[in-house]
RNA sequence: GGCGUGUUCGUCUAGUUGGCCUAGGACGUAAGAUUUUCAUUCUUAAAAUCAGGGGUUCGAAUCCCCUACACGCUACCA
């Protein structure tokens, strides 16, 4: 076992789309399996075929795609131990389950879902739980309390059953989890869960199992909910006498206010994206936003989860997968839930945009400039871009804070005209603009230092006649430095503009 | 209710073999600088008596016990 190249999966059911907190697991799996040299697989988990969602599967494949987790063996990308669909490997869990009942791990059970209901209602009556377990199994109707011919016969007639597992009476079962330790709970306090559906579909947990074993899954690493029916995952190891692979539970990931666990809903009511694509429910119709649509980058997004429960310990906060792949280790991952912080996700999203080239951040402002139905000199708009770059957070806001380079401003903010257009800025600013096209070539430097001259000679007010200078480019006193803005608007642009907020500002009095 | 897991600045966390912790970093916040704006960037600051209470010890965030709180599970869902 210790000298085998480890083998994880990520085994997500097929419900809706993939949670960002199901990306991390499958991120912590994906490093685990790198960093040791062994495969990482994709199990859908489809047991439940009235919760099945179309174009669900194809949704989580495409995600990790955008990612750039790559599977080794999957769903998608095959292998010699498929198929990795369990829907598809529906006829090799009878066996399993016969085997159980067979050498008394398991029996038979014939009671309807509405007389469980009845017994959990009539013991809520008196404050008490219902447990399928060794102290009620023997009064309700399964193999157990049935003769073996009126099981058979009632088998054979084709009346419903489930498949339930038997719990050994006050038993410790021990879970040794590599992030949380020694786990301990008597097998007493267990019920007798359902392993074999009466729709012939097996359970989460024999499916798991099975499917674990046969694909020989070394390391279990998944959510902290699991971590209630872990003990029943071991019983089942030893009932099927297997060896268990090792389990590590990961804290949950938590909503950024309050304490519950992140969900759908805190996406839509705090705005930010709880899923990695944008996802079209196709029964609602509801969409719900994902972080590619919304301008992440799948470095940052992987690197923000990479931190969200995990540390190496030193003080770098940006890492490439690589980096990530190679200091990985489950015992630096934290006991306790995370709380998503958006504000954090973003910082992320600013850093890794500055470490883009301009050419690499092309597509994603093409893709704006063709939406906003602009045309643009692809030199002109690089030039752009390496100047803006460093303001964006997402590559969205490209128009809102560039758009002034392509097209000239049509309204100027009334609120910083107050506050810098003085009585006569009109008349400085076409004198400003003259100096500027003095040169037979635009030189900025020597337009920068003729202008300032002039403005220090003549005692104008410099923040007023230079931010008014600004509101003509722009349409507000915001923006890059203003000589570099000129210098790649060109003068003729710059003029333009100038006698157009003049005219705009004052009227026609000239 | 039962069972399980967890608890260091507002948030993510470092700290894990007790002393170098007057508890470090990052995000966010505040102030200042970058002598035209906004943003970026930089600097500085505020911010955790380590959930609370008991121990053990010369010495505890680090070990033990109790309490509180939070979360998870408690389906023929995963």
């Amino acid at each position: 076992m210790e000298n085998m190249k480890p083998r994880v999966r990520f085994a997500p059911s097929p419900t809706g789309p993939l949670h960002i907190g199901g990306v991390r697991t499958a991120l912590y799996n994906y490093l685990f399996a790198k960093k040791n040299g062994g495969s990482f697989l994709l199990r859908i988990e489809d047991t439940d075929q009235t919760r099945f969602v179309p174009g669900a599967e194809e949704y989580i494949i495409e995600a990790f795609q955008w990612l750039g987790l790559k599977f080794d063996e999957g769903v998608g990308i095959g292998g010699e131990y498929g198929p990795y669909k369990q829907s598809e490997r529906k006829p090799m869990y009878k066996p399993y389950a016969e085997q159980l009942v067979r050498d008394g791990w398991a029996y038979y059970a014939f009671d309807t879902p509405e007389s469980l209901d009845a017994k959990r209602k009539e013991a809520e009556v008196q404050k008490k739980t219902f447990q399928y377990d060794a102290s009620t199994r023997m009064s309700m109707v399964n193999s157990l309390t049935l003769s073996a011919e009126e099981t058979e016969k009632r088998i054979a007639s084709g009346e419903p059953f489930v498949v339930r597992f038997k719990y050994p009476a006050d038993t410790d079962i021990h879970v040794h989890d590599l992030i949380r330790g020694e786990v301990v709970i008597n097998s007493n306090l267990l019920d007798d869960k359902v392993l074999y559906k009466s729709d012939g579909m097996p359970t989460y947990h024999l499916a798991n199992i099975v499917d674990d074993h046969t694909m020989k899954i070394t390391h279990v690493i998944r959510g902290e909910e699991w971590l209630p029916s872990a003990p029943l995952h071991v019983m089942l190891y030893k009932a099927f006498g297997w060896e268990a692979p090792q389990f590590a539970h990961l804290p949950l990931l938590l909503k950024p206010d309050g304490n519950g666990k992140l969900s759908k809903r805190d996406g839509d009511r705090l705005g930010f994206p709880v899923f990695p694509l944008e996802w079209h429910d196709p029964k609602s119709g509801e969409v719900s936003s994902g972080y590619r649509e919304t301008g992440y980058l799948p470095e940052a997004v992987v690197n923000m989860l990479a931190l969200l429960g995990w540390n190496p310990g030193t003080e770098q906060e940006i890492f490439s997968l690589d980096e990530l792949v190679n200091l990985f280790s489950l015992d630096k991952i934290s006991k306790s839930g995370a709380k998503f912080s958006l504000d954090k996700a973003k910082w992320f999203n600013h850093e890794y945009i500055q470490m883009k080239s301009s050419k690499e951040l092309m597509p994603y402002i093409t893709k704006i400039m063709d939406e906003k139905g602009v045309a643009y000199e692809e030199d002109y708009l690089l030039k752009v871009i390496d100047l803006m770059k460093e303001r964006l957070t997402f590559p969205g806001e490209f128009w809102e804070q560039a758009g002034f380079f392509f097209v000239a401003p049509t309204e100027y903010s009334a609120q910083d005209l107050k506050k810098r257009w003085k009585e006569g800025t009109g008349e400085k600013l076409r004198v400003i603009d003259e100096l500027l096209r003095k040169d037979e070539v635009f030189d900025m430097q020597a337009a920068h230092d003729r202008v300032m001259e002039h403005i220090k000679a003549n005692e104008w007010n410099m923040g007023a006649v230079l931010n008014s200078m600004r509101i003509g480019i722009v349409g507000c006193a915001r923006g890059p430095e203003l000589f570099t803005m000129i210098n790649i608007l060109g003068t003729d642009e710059v003029h333009k503009r100038t006698e157009a907020v003049i005219n705009a500002v004052e009227g026609g009095d000239n």
